[in-house]
DNA sequence: ATTTGTATTTTTGCATATAAAAAACAGTTT
DNA sequence: AAACTGTTTTTTATATGCAAAAATACAAAT
């Protein structure tokens, strides 16, 4: 009853392992394999057996070894992998973006849970896990009402981004010269500049190196709540990057362009350009999402 | 199997709203008395039955008409009132203080059911509300790992405060005349004073105070993200107020007339003036935290 | 000292069961 | 027909059950 996506995960993760070496070559003991792995000696052991049992390796005693090159569907499927948890929130994000949810709308847990074949209890710890991020609220007694994602709320979520992006970013400016983060800095605007040049057709690329960057910034600041806030960041572009679509391309180009100057502002430490920058990027930024929302407003 | 904590909750109340009656009053229809009392009609009905058993009132069919003067005892006791869920928060705050768990520390759910005489699914159900503190952190597939009230939580936690309070803050001062907030905090700064006067007895009550007074500040950013940040201070300061008892009611002295020059500030609506009362009290209150949490550190 | 075999105990993750509460439905009465 | 009450259906809050995974223990082997 409680699913065996550990035991799988691991499985594969061993098979992984085993595509390391070569054949007859010993294994690592249980416990280096453990702590490898990420696993209990118990999962562990009983994927040792399984593999046994199909001839991949060969446990004497005190020896394992490899006995033949494991083949890619001696794994298993990647969605057999994810906890009941990861499939219920992977599940939800999919069903809020089809049935597009409107403020004051309510979901009821029986009804999504029958939806998604998973139980109640499992709906229930998913949704008050997502209630972190405003986006519903827990009516006692009753379901959950959806606060939607209107213009509000993109405001709001702007003012706290730009309040801890500032400070981020001031904080980024005092790194010691040798931190780690200026080479990520100068790896990452090498990637802008790759992808300015083929962004005709490498456009969508753009979100990833966009949440890369203002994870960088973000991190500099060594403050959870302000780390923690970009979860929610993160997952509001994630979701609001699939209905607007609308001169993608022009966006992104701008907003790389944008980028790159608050990068140079950032190496060049001074205070006053590095905040010029970054108030410059998010005024772009806040537009674009104000505009699209009250399009997705008009639209349905 | 879902406790009766809304059934009593809605009799006690019940009982209040006839000890504003006369013997022989008619009470309203069951559909006025469910949005007075907020509660189902199902559970308003129950309550109403039970009441008539026990003569309270009498019902007929059409008509309901208070019988006899309801007594103190007629109420249940005010602990039953609360659901389960407040009460395992209640009990683990407690816990919390008694045990004092560190950094590092694990807790798991089935000890603390077993502790706390309720079941798993309640524990666990809070622990995953309550990690939105980012005091607990879950250990997938093991328990919760305690992450400790260190002083990098406090000045982390303190970073944010005086981010979004100075927000708030410049925020209140634009706020237009006839704003209620104006009206409450003139109220608040009467209060401050009556408390000062009477520091030498009272200085417990400035807690209270204090809440009140933060609270209304950050309500003026009209952001829900700030407004529900502060959930978080309340929570921490009537956690470290227990244990930290050296020099209380010098403290709260000194807090309150670091109150008064803020609102005194406040009403002056000048930025500066704000900015420089605001980011003084912080300091104070930073290092008020922050020292007492070394204290205890050295004393465990 | 590190590994493994084996057995046992504990704890987690998830599903299910059930009483309480809410909501929906259907007559009545005014 | 609007407001009221009686009845039935649905949903929530919480406890319980159980398989998977983790943790523990210890002797035997290298």
């Amino acid at each position: 009853m409680k699913g065996e996506a550990v035991y799988k995960r691991t499985y594969n993760r061993l098979i992984d392992y085993l595509n390391e070496l070569k054949i007859g070559d010993p294994l690592d003991s249980e416990n280096v394999l453990k702590s490898k792995l990420n696993a209990s000696r118990t999962t562990i052991r009983k994927v040792l057996r399984d593999l046994e049992l199909k001839k991949l390796i060969s446990i004497a005693s005190t020896k394992k070894i490899l006995c033949r090159r494991p083949k890619a569907k001696d794994s298993f499927p990647r969605a057999e992998t994810l906890s009941n948890a990861a499939r219920i929130e992977k599940k939800f994000l999919e069903w809020m973006l089809r049935a597009d949810p409107k403020s004051g709308d309510i979901i009821n847990e029986l009804e999504l849970a029958r939806q998604f074949g998973v139980s109640t209890s499992g709906i229930r710890e998913f949704l008050n896990r997502f209630s972190r991020f405003k986006l519903i609220e827990r009516r006692p007694n009753s379901g959950w009402c959806f606060q939607g994602f209107t213009e509000d709320f993109a405001l709001e979520l702007f003012e706290v981004r730009e309040l801890f992006e500032m400070r981020s970013a001031a904080a980024f400016a005092t790194l010691p010269d040798d931190a780690v983060a200026w080479k990520e800095l100068k790896a990452l605007e090498a990637d802008h500049k790759i992808l300015l040049r083929n962004i005709k057709k490498d456009f969508h690329d753009f979100s990833d190196i966009d949440e890369r960057f203002h994870q960088l910034i973000n991190n500099a600041s060594m403050n959870r709540f302000i780390v923690d806030f970009y979860d929610l960041i993160s997952l509001i572009f994630h979701y609001h990057y699939q209905w607007n679509k609308v001169d993608e391309r022009k966006r992104n180009r701008a907003a790389i362009l944008e980028h790159l100057e608050y990068i140079e502002a950032l190496f060049s430490r001074d205070p006053m350009r590095i905040e010029f920058a970054c108030r410059k990027h998010f005024i772009s930024a806040r537009n674009t999402l104000v505009s699209s929302i009250k399009e997705q407003l008009t639209v349905s």
